[in-house]
DNA sequence: AAAAATAGATTACAGGTGTAGTCTTGAATT
DNA sequence: AATTCAAGACTACACCTGTAATCTATTTTT
């Protein structure tokens, strides 16, 4: 799996957005909630590119960024790897430690009720 | 939040399964899977006393180590952030993304319906 | 055409991390 | 008593990360 900084992770989550996309519509991307200076979102992508999480075309003088993964696809390994880390590989016990500490809402509740629904529908 | 590195949460893993715990214990503990040499673990130990995450009594010239915090509550710190992370906070996604790749066991889905109940048997 | 702006490439640099090795000191062994 | 062992302290060192600044080669702008 390729790893990725919590920086570079945010980075390629404003590619994902939509993309492709330059440089500088990451960076307009970015503005709003992080104070990153341009240089730097621009050496993050840069070490995106080398870690094989993006690739570009030119246009020109500029690049044009597209993922090399999709976003689900990463999550999904993100989150395998951090059940298994922390929890043994079973996810029940994570839902459980918010249940428990009053973490979760109706809606969330909810939510979780649907996917184990349509988990079940899909095992007829 | 008390920030772990990896190698320094299974260190700590190693206590959490008994404790207070010297360091030849923790050692002994983690010499099945890692190979870690000595030198290594008590590094990681002292990082982690530097960090708050242990304190020690002295016994002699040893060391007797116990952990400043709970699992569940250190993991469920881990998961709130991780959830926030890449799911803006939503744990359902998360859970959906394991259903959809197949990741999901039926015993998985107990697990996740007996949290459920619980849930709702506490709201009443 | 000269100057200024801009794209990416390269360099920088401190703090964290994995992974030990060496140093110091007191305890155990011969 | 002298030597060896072992505990923790301190040092090491390369690679990763966050966070840019500087360099180089165009494009724009004046």
């Amino acid at each position: 799996m390729i790893e990725l900084s919590k920086a570079e992770f945010e980075v390629l989550d404003a590619l994902w957005i939509n993309y492709p996309a330059t440089a500088s519509q990451i960076i307009e991307r970015l503005s709003g909630d992080k104070q990153w200076h341009e240089k730097t979102i621009k050496t993050l992508l840069s070490r995106l590119v080398k870690k094989g999480a993006l690739t570009f075309e030119k246009d020109g003088r500029q690049y044009i960024y597209t993922p090399c993964m999709e976003r689900a696809d990463y999550t999904l390994k993100e989150s395998q790897n951090f059940i298994e880390r922390f929890f043994s590989g079973r996810i029940a016990p994570l839902v459980s430690g918010f249940a428990k500490s009053e973490q979760l809402s109706q809606q969330d509740i909810n939510e979780l009720k649907k996917v184990i629904d349509d988990w079940e529908k899909n095992q007829k």
